[in-house]
DNA sequence: TGTTCATATGGAAGCGCTTACATTATTTGA
DNA sequence: TCAAATAATGTAAGCGCTTCCATATGAACA
């Protein structure tokens, strides 16, 4: 149906041009050896007869294809697609398109069979936080295919990442927490076989040890980063001999199950209890009260690894390396002193 | 770099399996011609040399390359991420990739140089609200080029499409809040260029008339989707002579826009104002108070305009037609009576 | 047993491009 | 001025596949 249409390809341009299809093809590709009124007048009839190279053929006849693959877990979080957009708009400068795969939907099949697929479609390959990490990397790795790594605090291996600093941002929250008088805080974790949850838990942990406060287990629920953890951890919490009045929850999806499941309880934000939460997505600071949160820079996170991909693509031989961007605090309003030391405060002075 | 790796293709399979790669290719393609035995031997053969097709090639010998391109403006808010979702798990079903690509990259470019790169690359596109509708559908139509548009509702011309009953979902917006006891509504629209916008004016109106509530042009607001829209409209509203005690908002992001103006100048939703908001886009049930919202099957539409391309892409002359999904209205706790109704109840009983 | 069909397979051409390599035009130096 | 070097262009092969046409293999019939 779609064949034999009105496409031009090379060859037309080449005849309109009067030059060989060789001299276009080099014309497309840059190639030095074209004299430059050759190339004024080819890179005209291009655009008179509107033609676009097709870069199936091109990838096929063994150039590039400027296509450069994303590879996702899943759509669901705002989380995904922050960094999509960061992505996008740098891929925007640099006339590459985008691939994307969403390796949920690939889960049964081996990550290698999701590699084939893409390496004869694009570039290079943008990973965001695979389920089965090593066995992406390592296919990866073996065929010296370009991929850059995102949110993905890695094993050890070292290869092209961009991260954020969830042990510092997960510390300073906690120490933010301790400062403002809370004691007794709890910490429900996101899924532990990754990496970014471990070093969240790891920083809260040390937090709590540097400030001498015992980190005790049944403050500590472990969740898998989606929003029901928030609020069975919150319960669990609530059951507890001593409650804690505050909980950090290791993202902000879950946060909102804490917050939910405190307001089910008749208790009050942050009167009661503070919540914070972590990455900042957009709704943080949409929800009431206004959601304190660890700040993911994540649309530059997108952006600088589309950057590093790039860079490979082009400076063949750049070497691997890994990029931890902060995060910040953004306090808002679900956090506040415990009400001990509110009372404490207006009787003292 | 990526050349001449170990890929195997359709000739290794050929030659492993005793066969000609013609035949290969039959096996590939489901062709009829090739006798059962042959067939199983060459699956066989497949499977464990772990060959995978590859598309670019199959696409430029002719044949399809089970990608289709998805065309959407822009990542910004949830509405697209919902739309993708109920996509990519129906390609998840049929083997297909996806091309993601961002109209707002290329607004410059025309659109037929979008098709141009797409077309060699996809089999069929589905486009999401363009920014410039008549200039895709005109190119693509044109071009015979297999697409369904989502969430646009057309400009007559009859191409498959998948919507969601704008007018009736405003319509019984508006009801409800007439019901409830409001009879000054202020009206937040979309891009009027939109149909969608459009059509929830309408429905807004002809609830309005229906219900001999007259409809007046500074209750009116023009907005453009976008979330400041919400809140600049809300301040003028506020400072009409008599200002209305409730507002509907053309899509929730421009509601939140609304809620916070409501807020700032110290009114209490839905106690002074009542708030209703269009898309159910998922922070809507997460704000305070959780808002009150007609729900667009986002992720409904994406996945049956997916279901509506393969038809096409399969059944190549399957006619071209439209479906509306219903919309529905979602009361959450961002609306309640108007204050003098609630006065009226505690007095009269 | 030899003819016909259908059925199954092999092979060539070509999709639009890149990239050697071959060829021709142009410059430079003596 | 002419050879030697260099710049510019043309050409063929091939990327991995589909598809059409040709050939080979049987089965069915006379």
């Amino acid at each position: 149906m779609n064949k034999r249409q009105n496409k031009i390809t090379i060859v037309d341009v080449a005849t309109e041009a009067n030059v060989s299809f060789g001299t276009v093809s080099r014309v497309i590709n840059n190639d030095i050896h074209v004299k430059p009124e050759t190339r004024e007048r080819v890179q005209q009839t291009m655009e008179r007869l509107n033609y676009v190279v097709n870069r199936q053929a091109q990838k096929l006849a063994g150039g590039r294809s400027n296509v450069i693959g994303l590879l996702v877990p899943d759509l669901g979080t705002g989380y995904i697609g922050e960094i999509i957009r960061g992505i996008d708009s740098e891929l925007t400068l640099s006339d590459y398109d985008l691939m994307l795969y969403t390796t949920h939907r690939t889960a049964s099949k081996e990550a290698g069979y999701v590699f084939s697929l893409a390496q004869d479609m694009v570039d290079g390959i943008l990973l965001v936080l695979p389920r089965n990490p090593v066995d992406y990397t390592g296919t990866l790795a073996k065929k010296k295919f370009p991929f850059v790594l995102i949110d993905h605090q890695g094993t050890g291996k070292d290869c092209p990442a961009v991260g954020a600093s969830n042990w510092q941002g997960a510390f300073n929250a906690t120490d933010y927490l301790i400062q403002l008088g809370h004691k007794r805080i709890g910490f429900i974790t996101g899924s532990l076989d990754l990496g970014a949850a471990i070093d969240r838990l790891d920083g809260y942990k040390t937090a709590m040890r540097t400030r001498h406060i015992p980190v005790e287990s049944d403050l500590i629920y472990e969740g898998t980063f989606a929003q029901p953890d928030g609020y069975t951890g919150t319960i669990q919490f609530l059951n507890v001999e001593q409650p804690p009045t505050a909980i950090f929850a290791s993202n902000d999806c879950m946060a909102m199950g804490v917050i939910d499941a405190i307001r089910d309880h008749g208790l009050k934000i942050p009167d009661d209890i503070s919540v914070i939460g972590f990455d900042d997505i957009p709704q943080a600071s949409l929800v009431r009260p206004a959601l304190t949160t660890v700040q993911q820079p994540l649309e530059q996170m997108g952006r600088l690894a589309t950057q590093m991909l790039l860079e490979i693509l082009t400076d063949t031989d750049s070497k691997p390396h890994r990029i931890e961007l902060p995060t910040q605090l953004m306090i808002r309003d679900s956090t506040a002193k415990p009400k001990a030391v509110q009372a404490n405060r207006e009787v003292i002075p």
